[in-house]
DNA sequence: TCTGGGGTCCTAGGACCC
DNA sequence: TCTGGGGTCCTAGGACCC
């Protein structure tokens, strides 16, 4: 079983109030003030409540109406300026890399630090020296926003650090004493532990990580299943040897609305669709990135959620690509009762921009095609299917499907490019479509039936 | 005026391959 | 020959986090 660190190496920041509290940095009126930032129309929730507000019982994702109701005249609620909230976030950024190189981001507001790979005395006082110049540090360079630390053996046990003494919070656990701090601890208050996990070791007792270190990983496995169990099991006894992991690439990009009435009208859905998908593509183009996998996220009137996803040969980030597939997914469900919110998203994200990405011999197969430029290659639009939703198939060098709303969108893979983001062309003129009925053998439509 | 928006990780079943 | 695996990919849903 591995372990943890003998030395608390492991720092971890989490500002305080962070949107409140740049708010407040901004606007002097609202110092003092009870400040709720969150979405402010009828279906809003909380982002972030300041200090002053949660005295009144306001909390992050709590609709802003059942704010609204606890919180006295005069509460400053906002939308939020999330350019603001992201220049804030990087000077405090820079200020933990001249820590250590190794600084995990896990949001706007809250990192990781591995202080062992800075030069640092990491005995208990000088940890305390080194967390008090840091908060003062940041105080000073943001203009007054405040952040609470936690140091330990562990992302873990700095994480909780952090937590228990907030706001404007120093607490460093030295190695040795984690359990005499978990163990009287709720569950709860376990990163990974939520109503529902909470809930389930409640009915068997479980209250504190005292009762979950007197329990064994069976029962732990066959109470929450195998991750979580094992997770619990050595989170009770303080292991946890999760490296601090700078830069970590990200695994999808989406992007959905709620609606402030339920949509029932199919164009619109159709039109908030493609709305969507241009968001998610802006943001998958800035990126240089694009994923196979295409999913739809549905909101019922009801609060009941599904998704539909459909997995292509090819990565794509083009938007009239994604957006016709998340159309044609939407077809398959049923809408009756209105539509709260729609989601669009990409996964399965693979980068082409840079060449090396592959080794040498696992370099995709490139096809000896002849003439093409890789740079302006020309579509090679042999198939297509009128009656097809949507529908491919292997074209040796590319890939070709289209869309059965009376367009069709060619795709194809310049030969000596890697697969990658193929190019799309929207083939108005009629004469690139096929005249001829498809020559549709083989390999019709492995993805797209349900 | 119940319940945002952006993510990550895990599970489970079926298909398919070896 | 029969039966039984394991591994991977895909889809859908759920828990959790900020």
């Amino acid at each position: 079983m591995q372990g943890m660190r003998s030395e608390a190496g492991v720092l971890h920041l989490d500002l305080d109030a962070f949107f409140a509290a740049v708010e407040q940095r901004d606007k002097p009126s609202l110092r003092g003030k009870p400040v709720v930032v969150g979405g402010t129309g009828g279906r809003g929730v909380v982002s972030t409540a300041s200090y002053e507000a949660r005295a009144y019982g306001a909390r992050s994702a709590m609709s802003t109406a059942e704010a609204r109701r606890r919180c006295p005249p005069g509460t400053a609620f906002l939308g939020g300026r999330f350019a603001a909230y992201s220049v804030t976030s990087r000077v405090v950024m820079d200020l933990l890399r001249e820590l250590s190189p190794l600084v995990e981001q896990v949001s706007v507001d809250e990192a990781y630090v591995d202080l062992a790979a800075g030069d640092h005395d990491l005995s208990t006082d000088g940890l305390t020296a080194l967390a008090r110049d840091l908060k003062e540090r940041i105080h000073t360079a943001t203009g007054g926003v405040r952040g609470s630390v936690g140091i330990g053996s562990s992302k873990t046990m700095a994480k909780i650090g952090s937590e228990l003494d907030k706001p404007d919070g120093l607490l460093v656990v030295p190695a040795g004493s984690e359990t005499d701090v978990l163990h009287p601890l709720p569950v709860r208050s376990l990163p990974g532990v939520g109503p529902a996990t909470g809930d389930r070791l409640s009915a068997v007792g479980v209250r504190t990580v005292g009762d979950l270190h007197e329990r064994s990983l069976t029962d732990l496995v066959a109470l929450v299943g195998q991750a979580h169990g094992s997770g619990l099991f050595r989170l009770a006894r303080a292991l946890d040897d999760r490296p601090v992991v700078p830069d970590r690439e990200a695994k999808s990009v989406s992007a959905e609305r709620t609606y402030a009435t339920d949509l029932t009208d199919l164009g619109r859905l159709q039109s908030e669709i493609r709305w969507l998908a241009d968001r998610v593509v802006a943001r998958l183009q800035k990126e240089g990135t694009a994923g196979r996998t295409v999913t739809l996220k549905f909101r019922r009137y009801d609060f009941t959620t599904l998704t539909r996803s459909q997995t292509l040969p090819q990565p794509v980030d083009d938007a009239r690509t994604v957006s016709d597939v998340a159309t044609r997914l939407l077809a398959g469900i049923d809408r009756t009762g209105g539509v709260r919110l729609l989601g669009v998203g990409v996964s399965g994200l693979a980068t082409y921009v840079q060449g090396d990405l592959f080794a040498p011999d696992e370099a995709p197969v490139v096809l000896d095609t002849e003439d093409d430029d890789p740079e302006t290659p020309e579509p090679q639009s042999r198939s297509w299917h009128p009656g097809q939703d949507v529908a491919h198939a292997d074209m040796g060098a590319g890939w070709v499907w289209g869309s059965g709303l009376g367009r069709v969108t060619v795709r194809f893979e310049g030969p000596l490019t890697p697969p990658g983001p193929v190019r799309t062309y929207a083939v108005d003129d009629p004469a690139l479509v096929p005249a001829e009925p498809p020559d549709w053998r083989g390999t019709e439509d492995q993805n797209s039936r349900s």
